[in-house]
RNA sequence: GGGCGAUUAGCUCAGUUGGUUAGAGCGUCACAUUGACAUUGUGAAGGUCAGAAGUUCGAAUCUUCUAUCGCCCACCA
């Protein structure tokens, strides 16, 4: 007999169990043993989405963490050769960031701020590795401490030298293959960070700021509006829309003039593009600072004037009155000038997005600047096929190819396709992967470093996302085409991660994928949502309101923790979270473990055998099928069947969280608080028990696996992770007489304990019953009702059947019942066919009997009313379906005699 | 400006193709408690399903509009 303490203590076996996986080798797909109901010959892959190494994991990792492991642990029980293969990503920008801060903070007071550049190139690089290193530690233990069975034996870094090859390798055939380009584009620049950005790495801040009128000079013939008048000082031309009654006549215009002490060269120039209704219908175009005007002025063949610096300073060169100053005080100097100059003519404050970088919270600034691009809209030979990025990563979603849960993100994933413009891959930063591009006077070599003397290396970095959009093949082997894992896993089968990077890697790996190697990269994309606090705000470290998942793991378990973060979730929403929640979840692990223990400690001692190994690991006898005997018996496998079977479809289309309410639903509310209470009456239930118990352990195992592999521990089978899932034989089991019969006798338990309850009998003292209707009930469930009620059921009528008509009940409960002589009092209700009733104490108050029989006949008299009106409704009775009138007559016929009851009562208790 | 989502009990949320008197958990109230579990049990109270109109015999569910909240994208100088 397993010596179970009497709470749950995950502490105490957590790290253990986890440590029995690990020797176990099953986390690895090669080592699974084949299932007795599968061959385990099909794969089923997940790539974990590598969390970055700037840290702790949080909360929303410790979700996709749970949803994952419930995943694989799924397909794992169902046969599958499972892999979740783990991995870090270096997030370059991210971590750099992070190492410079922790450097500035270093800084002695009184000192110059450090910088990276302090340290120089190698020695920084040194020091973010080391930090990445550190993160990367505490990151892996995180993921051990959740239970995540992930394949530590294929562990990939995105920086590692391994992703370095395929890194190399996919930019040199973009590059042969004219996709990836240099060249002198404008840019997001972020002064802080010292780096271009790309553009989904913007984050617009709302702002108020002024939107300023007025003229380059007095000479100058029309007026322009900015918000940025510092730009105006490498202004070329001014566009204005070409049928402009206003301006027509002075399109192709020159006027040199002096700007705020530079000296300007202004074109008037049509351009379509210009709304003509907007401020003064005059656009000033500055083609070194904005994208915009960078087209336009490319299309005009205009000069291109830069007078902004990468420190967001304007150019000593050019600027005149502003040359080297800040952009705000420039701006500012400028306003006065104009102001002075009497050019200014209207300034009001408007709403504004400010561009910011995401990682600095600098303002972004655009300018000109050579770097090199993925080309996302040049056609290329594929196959045969005329093809560019854009349509490949089109076409694996349009055809289906790749199905992404929830399917609105479809039309999100395609609306960011269809603006998606050349994507800038380097950055100036030091850690990341090199650009893989050496120059030696006008030689270049790209992919593989040249030999010889005299190469420089190109200094630039690449993009975070270009490594990461490999991850799923570059993990498994690529570009090897003859990788045995490259050839069984991939395309993956799902991956899972926040909507949040639909765009930034979820699009970018389909990109990747499709170009370099021909294959969508997954299957399924499903995406969670965000967990928020209680109060459905983002938690932050600012707000205080971070809910720490080891924190939780450490007070509540893992299970618990797990549980919380999965249930009550659905793809693509945000959900929820707060301690009490968890601690609901730690009761419920709780419930389970007493459930277990319960049964296991009752049942006969055949059913266990000999203690295995050290004392906790007894065996316990298989039960490979069994024999209802009770009412009790039929209802319970049957409706186990019906939960077999549906938790297997809902894992199967990845609703978790469905599988795990229906779970906890029928664990707690049938399974505990019914059939466990009917043990305890009826006897003799071992094998269903032990059946039950089983199985119900391994539908849990994915969501919960610490408490289920613990309890498991007793049938001394070895580990549930590698169980068979169960399967739910509904022919054998299923019975819907039996489960119609048992709610019957379920509403009558409720209702007679309702009677007590409401007339105040104590809960032990075992009373009277009297039960019309009972015929058809056997003597066995009566007995049942009669322990389940504490009572004593004294009468029961004998001549009506489920279907006899209302006039019937009234006159047979009418002859001798004890209850309506009216010389002592009772409590009556009615409970579907059936009525029931309880003598009451001599000193109980009859008001209250009086007011419960009165609120009953009231509800029961609006609904008979309803009722009747639908049922005399000749349109209702001619156009609904048979089947939905004949309900509804039946249900009038029910109310109808309950109304005769009760009204009957109602007089026995005093009311005349 | 364009789009998406949400709105159901005090709180957090279910509610699958329209058809029981709309459900659960937490919280509240009452009662109970020496063997599976107080991390518990039994029972109760609590909702005009955001609002309006429409379709239908019938709407929480479908359509349209409105309101409030949240998010994403674009960004006009």
């Amino acid at each position: 007999m397993p010596d179970l303490p009497k709470a749950y203590q995950p502490q105490l076996v957590e790290d253990k169990i986890y440590q029995k996986w690990l020797k176990s080798g099953y986390f690895n797909p090669d080592n699974l043993p084949a299932n007795s109901a599968s061959p385990r010959t099909e794969p089923f892959t997940i790539v974990l989405p590598p969390p970055n190494v700037t840290g702790t994991l949080h909360i929303g990792h410790a979700t996709m963490l749970a949803i994952q492991d419930a995943m694989i642990r799924f397909a794992r029980l169902m046969g599958k050769k499972a892999l979740w293969l783990p991995g870090t990503d270096h997030a370059a920008i991210a971590t750099q960031s992070k190492v410079e801060k922790i450097i500035k903070e270093e800084t002695k007071s009184g000192e110059k701020p450090k910088t990276r550049h302090d340290l120089g190139r190698e020695a920084f690089l040194a020091r973010v590795h080391q930090y990445a290193q550190e993160s990367h530690d505490t990151i892996i233990n995180q993921c051990k401490k959740i239970g995540s069975s992930l394949d530590w034996s294929r562990e990939a870094y995105t920086l590692d030298a391994t992703r370095t090859i395929a890194v190399n390798t996919a930019f040199k055939r973009f590059y042969e293959d004219g996709l990836i380009y240099r060249g002198d584009r404008i840019v997001n620049w972020d002064p802080i960070g010292q780096t271009t950005i790309s553009d989904d790495e913007i984050i617009y801040k709302e702002t108020t700021t002024k939107l300023y009128t007025f003229k380059y000079g007095p000479e100058f013939p029309i007026a322009i509006s900015t918000t940025r008048p510092e730009t105006k000082v490498g202004d070329t031309a001014v566009a204005v829309h070409p049928d402009d009654q206003r301006y027509q006549k002075l399109i192709g215009q020159k006027f040199s003039l002096t700007f705020a002490g530079a000296p300007l060269t202004i074109t008037i120039i049509g351009e379509d593009s210009v709304d003509p209704n907007y401020g003064t219908g005059a656009l000033g175009v500055t083609p070194a600072h904005s994208s915009i005007d960078f087209e336009i002025a490319s299309r005009h063949q205009l000069p291109i004037i830069r007078v902004i610096g990468e420190d967001a300073k304007m150019l000593p060169t050019n600027g005149g009155l502003v040359s080297g100053l800040p952009v705000l005080e420039a701006r500012a100097k400028i306003v006065d000038w104009l102001r002075t100059s009497g050019l200014l003519e209207d300034e009001q404050e408007i709403a504004h997005n400010l561009p910011t970088a995401e990682r600095t919270g600098a303002t972004v600034e655009s300018l000109p600047k050579l770097q090199w691009f993925i080309a996302v809209n040049k056609s290329f030979l594929k196959n045969g096929r005329t093809v560019t990025l854009k349509s490949l990563m089109q076409e694996a979603v349009r055809s289906k190819s790749i199905q992404i849960i929830p399917d609105r993100f479809v039309a999100t994933y395609f609306t960011w396709i269809d603006n998606l413009r050349d994507w800038c891959i380097s950055r100036q930063i030091w850690f990341g992967h090199r650009v893989p591009v050496w120059y030696r006077a006008q030689e270049i070599v790209v992919g593989i470093a040249p030999t010889g003397d005299g190469w420089v290396q190109d200094e630039d970095t690449l993009d975070t996302w270009f490594s990461s959009g490999l991850w799923t093949f570059s993990t498994l082997g690529w570009p090897d085409l003859n990788s045995p894992d490259l050839k069984t896993y991939h395309p993956t089968s799902v991956l899972e991660t926040g909507y949040d990077i639909l765009f930034f890697w979820v699009a970018r790996m389909i990109l990747m994928s499709t170009y370099l190697f021909d294959q969508i990269p997954f299957k399924t994309v499903y995406l969670h949502g965000l967990v928020k606090d209680d109060q459905g705000r983002k938690m932050s470290k600012s707000l205080g309101n971070i809910i720490d998942p080891l924190d939780m793991i450490a007070q509540y378990g893992a299970d618990a923790t797990r549980l919380s973060l999965v249930i009550g979730g659905t793809p693509g929403n945000d959900t929820r979270l707060s301690a009490e929640k968890i601690a609901g979840y730690r009761n419920f692990t709780n419930k389970l473990w007493n459930i277990a223990r319960f049964v296991l400690t009752t049942v006969d001692g055949s059913m266990v055998g000999e203690a295995v190994g050290d004392s906790m690991v007894s065996k316990i006898k298989s039960i490979n099928s069994v024999t209802p005997i009770t009412l009790a018996d039929q209802w319970i496998l049957s409706r186990f069947a019906t939960v077999v079977e549906k938790v297997t479809v809902h894992n199967h289309v990845l609703e978790l969280s469905a599988a795990g309410e229906l779970l906890r639903d029928f664990t707690w509310g049938e399974f505990a608080d019914w059939y466990l209470e009917i043990a305890k009456i009826e006897k003799d239930k071992d094998e269903i028990l032990l059946f039950i118990l089983e199985r119900l352990l391994i539908l849990w195992h994915p969501l919960m696996p610490f408490v289920t592999e613990t309890l498991y521990e007793s049938w001394g089978r070895g580990l549930i992770m590698v169980a068979n899932w169960p399967v739910a034989d509904k022919p054998r089991y299923q019975n819907l007489d039996a489960e119609g019969s048992f709610a019957e006798l379920q509403e009558l338990v409720v209702g007679i304990r309702n009677l007590r309850s409401e007339s105040k009998i104590p809960p032990k003292e075992v009373i009277d019953l009297t039960l019309v209707g009972a015929n058809i009930i056997s003597d066995t469930d009566l007995n049942l009702i009669a322990q389940l009620t504490k009572t004593t059921i004294l009468q029961s009528a004998s001549n009506n059947s489920p279907t006899t008509p209302v006039s019937q009940v009234s006159s047979t409960s009418s002859d001798g019942s004890t209850s309506s002589d009216g010389s002592t009092s009772s409590a009556t209700a009615v409970i579907g066919e059936r009525t029931i009733s309880i003598v009451l104490p001599e000193q109980a108050d009859p008001t209250i009997q009086r007011a419960r029989l009165r609120a009953e006949i009231t509800t029961a008299e609006r609904y008979h009313s309803t009722l009747t009106s639908k049922l005399t409704n000749a349109d209702f009775t001619s156009r609904a379906p048979v089947a939905v009138v004949v309900i509804e007559q039946e249900k009038l016929a029910a109310i109808e005699a309950k109304l005769i009851t009760l009204r009957r009562e109602l007089k026995n208790v005093g009311e005349y």
